[in-house]
DNA sequence: ACATTAAGTGATT
DNA sequence: AATCACTTAATGT
């Protein structure tokens, strides 16, 4: 069993990232009973099939979350940009159940890890933590319905722009380093749609291509 | 120079 | 839109 140590640099990342869990008392508690976590890029951080043993608040940089299908095929989800929380890990922390999706850092990651058994009493006993779960829901819920509309209508130039533009917010640049590969697989399609729909977008002027590089000309990001 | 991997293309279903 | 078969281009050894 690890010795809780009151960590302050906890408090110091609340107040910069997580304003809106102000309530001293559960500052203080994170702060106790809350790690610093630190993931390299690429690294997988919870896997299918994992029990959640806690729920991360990301500090730095981003998370992406995706869903492996029976046949093991994997669909793009959402990123986790700072500030933001795992949804799913709160369900999965109360309802004991293995995770449903896979979250690799995109980049280097950083986050406070809150072990699961603190998320229960929490709720009651903080307002702004309910307040701050639930808007977490809110917020998660509308952008996969937002996914799922894509989805079912099969919009496949939408989706890949929607997913570049995300892409390059995720990695803070407007040069997304990836295969067209890479690409198809996170949305499930073939690598030839996704090839011409890219060769599309360049001829519309609002991407470079080159070997592993997609550079988005567009200026709103 | 050669092998390997990424990307582009046309045809077919 | 997926798959196949093939070409072309870029990169690593």
């Amino acid at each position: 069993m690890t010795k809780s140590i009151f960590n302050p640099e906890i408090i110091e990342l609340l107040r910069k990232h997580y304003p809106q869990l102000a309530e001293k008392p559960l500052q203080e508690e994170i702060a106790t009973v809350g790690e610093i976590y630190q993931f390299k890029a690429g690294k997988t951080i919870m896997d299918v099939g994992a029990y959640v043993k806690m729920m991360p608040l990301l500090v730095n940089g981003s998370i992406k979350v995706s869903r492996e299908n029976e046949d093991g095929r994997e669909l793009f989800l959402y990123y986790l940009r700072p500030g933001e929380s795992c949804t799913m890990s709160f369900t999965c922390c109360l309802m004991h159940k293995k995770s449903e999706i896979r979250t690799v850092a995109e980049d280097d990651v950083l986050l406070i890890g809150i072990p699961t058994r603190y998320m229960d009493e929490w709720m009651t006993r903080y307002q702004s933590w309910k307040n701050f779960v639930l808007t977490a829901y809110d917020q998660r819920l509308l952008e996969l319905i937002n996914t799922i509309d894509n989805i079912a209508f099969q919009h496949m130039d939408d989706r890949l722009v929607d997913y570049l533009q995300k892409k390059a917010i995720a990695q803070g640049s407007n040069t997304i380093e990836a295969t067209h590969q890479e690409i198809a697989y996170d949305l499930n399609a073939s690598r030839e749609a996704v090839s011409r729909l890219l060769k599309q977008l360049e001829r519309e002027g609002r991407v470079a291509l080159g070997r592993n590089r997609i550079e988005f000309l567009d200026k709103r990001f």
